[in-house]
DNA sequence: CTCGTTAATGAACAAGTTGTCCATTAACGA
DNA sequence: TCGTTAATGGACAACTTGTTCATTAACGAG
């Protein structure tokens, strides 16, 4: 039995193909990128392209879900009973960003987040919804609104954590992020 | 002197391709909109268009700043001297949005946000920034990182009403987000 | 190392899109 | 009323997309 996604001239086809989109999406916005772009950076045949992705979006998304698997250790984020809020802890979050900083500095300069907000930033909201539905019996707002609302926080967290000097560490961010988001939300859950 | 924005034919073109756009955007993706759809659907000549518009960018941004420019009263934002947190009051942006709710449902639906992040997302972060600056003289935190999770939360606060049963009025949305986000922020202002 | 399998290639393709141009027509408003 | 100005539609070259296919070359199981 031959296990084509071992083969190595695929793994090799399809990274040159995701460092190219990459790359390119720090030089342009995703939109004008071309599937002619992204074929001529990685040097790669046109029929090739398709033989592996659907299209374009198909090439991003794909890579993207690369990093959401990478990060299913972060699953644990479910608490104990009667665990304190204080003691959520994002810090894998931020150091599995921090490692693929280049993809998400990629994604933030090019744009294309659209596509990425239906997979990735829904799957986070709903760990963290039910988080919250773990730890409040009786909450005073909806916990979809709660934790979108945390969610929406954490993306313009990095955003500025990517775009700044980048000087703090994932735990100095998860400490940042729970001072300025927890207050917010032990009131509106009513712990 | 004739005034060749106030002739009424280049106004109900540009009306006719306005209301396009956001139909198409109910309908897909607005990476999914070509030129063609739009003047098809506006029934307008190809090159009408292109006399009013730069491109499908162009219509999108124009549209939405003829929005942002609606909210100028907004700039009252600035607080008086000494007035506590307490005082912010969104509810003139949120009456706004909800004025021009199915623009911005059409936005949320098709997408096209990363244009849109680059110019009216930017503008109201830098008025809460310059809101904070004036309250905070020692802020634990950088003001533009403050700045950009409260704007953020606004942003997917308004996601979550827009989609939800939309029941809640304006003033209880900006209560609402008084209620889920200063308590983190007054502790970051040292306040 | 051998050899059957499988990926890459590149060229060609129709169909569709983009942005521009221009002569003609018709609506506007001073 | 009449000069100005917007809309029209057709035509245009350049480019993009996604597909097909015969040919070449890399792979890896045995």
């Amino acid at each position: 039995m031959r296990n084509t996604k071992n083969d190595r001239r695929s793994q090799r086809t399809r990274d040159l193909l995701r460092s190219a989109l990459i790359e390119l999406m720090l030089e342009k916005r995703y939109s004008e990128i071309t599937v002619q772009d992204l074929i001529d950076r990685a040097n790669v045949g046109r029929s090739t392209f398709y033989s592996h992705f659907l299209d374009k979006d198909d090439l991003l998304i794909g890579g993207f879900n690369t990093m959401i698997d990478a990060l299913s250790p972060f699953n644990k984020l479910q608490p104990a009973a009667g665990e304190p809020l204080e003691q959520l802890d994002l810090t894998p979050l931020f150091s599995h960003m921090q490692e693929h900083a280049q993809l998400y500095r990629a994604l933030l300069h090019g744009g294309g987040l659209d596509l990425i907000f239906s997979s990735g930033q829904s799957q986070l909201q709903r760990q963290i919804e039910a988080y919250l539905a773990a730890l409040a019996p009786q909450p005073a707002l909806a916990l979809a609104l709660i934790a979108s609302m945390m969610t929406g926080a954490i993306f313009n967290l990095v955003t500025w954590w990517l775009n700044s000097a980048n000087s703090y560490t994932p735990a100095q961010i998860n400490t940042i992020y729970k001072q300025l988001v927890l207050p917010g939300v032990r009131g509106s859950l009513q712990l």
